[in-house]
DNA sequence: TAGATAAGTTTCATTATGAAACTTATTGCG
DNA sequence: CGCAATAAGTTTCATAATGAAACTTATCTA
């Protein structure tokens, strides 16, 4: 396969970030992190995903920074993983693409689960917005340039 | 490598979503898309994709409802690939993937592209919110839940 | 009309993935 | 304590996905 393309020298943040996540079994760690989850065979289980790729996905998001590996008993050998900050920071776009799948992928009145903020039980959503907080529709008003960090 | 395993049928709405994008590959010509890349030798310039990998990407983001293949000219075979409405819809995921990354793999000073409001020049950014329209801390305050559509 | 692009498809070598078996650590529990 | 059951990986091997390059047609363009 001639080792995939890195784009972790692309101007384009979007196409780092892909990159940096890896891939689609990433993602999904990282979605059951956000529940709780933070040992092997939990994510083993909770994904089906080969063990042999686990431990190789689990290994990148630690070198990645997006988990981190603590020790789950003092003196013990087995860890835990669980998110950084790096990796907490995934959270809107778990939820964005939460919320597309909850559009355009399930039948009326298919059940699926929800994301809600545990004190109120009001669901959660996600807006795009300018910096002075006006809603903006997604479609029309933007553009792409590149320019300095700002 | 024995099929992929769907997960067409999972309840949560964060994995189908996964699933329908497809991979990395789906997600940058998307991210192509929504900066006005239409044709095939575009997307292939721009990603460095194979164009055997790339003819079965358009496909199958055609086949899920996220492209639509429209003919280029009247009676010409050549197509243009544009995004459809499911499509568009995943400009939120964008903007978080791109908000992550600029928040986390980008060294400061260093060059990027940023997303703006065509209009005021304002940077797009995205927030998560309830439903009363009350920002929200993304790490602590939320649960997952199965439950009937709602 | 000829040459140059565009848009794919085919072929073939290489890499990534998945399943299952195999190893060591840890944990429970009687 | 001591032994069986789990946990957390690693190794091996067959198979699928990927990438590069060559090969086809269709479409532009001068």
């Amino acid at each position: 396969m001639v080792k995939r393309r890195s784009l972790v020298s692309d101007y384009c943040p979007s196409a780092r970030a892909l990159d940096a996540i890896g891939d689609w079994w990433s993602m999904l760690i990282v979605r059951d992190a956000f529940d709780g989850m933070t040992r092997f065979s939990e994510f083993q289980k909770s994904l089906g995903i080969a063990r042999n790729i686990l431990s190789e996905r689990l290994r990148t998001l630690t070198a990645r920074g997006i988990l981190e590996a603590v020790p789950a008993a003092a003196g013990g050998s087995r860890q835990e993983y669980r998110l950084t900050t790096k990796g907490r920071d995934l959270f809107p776009v778990m939820v964005a693409l939460r919320q597309w799948g909850e559009q355009h992928l399930f039948t009326p009145g298919e059940k699926h689960s929800s994301l809600i903020e545990r004190d109120s039980g009001r669901k959660v959503t996600l807006t795009v917005q300018t910096e002075d907080g006006r809603p903006i529709g997604a479609d029309e008003a933007m553009i792409l340039k590149v320019q300095e960090t700002g």
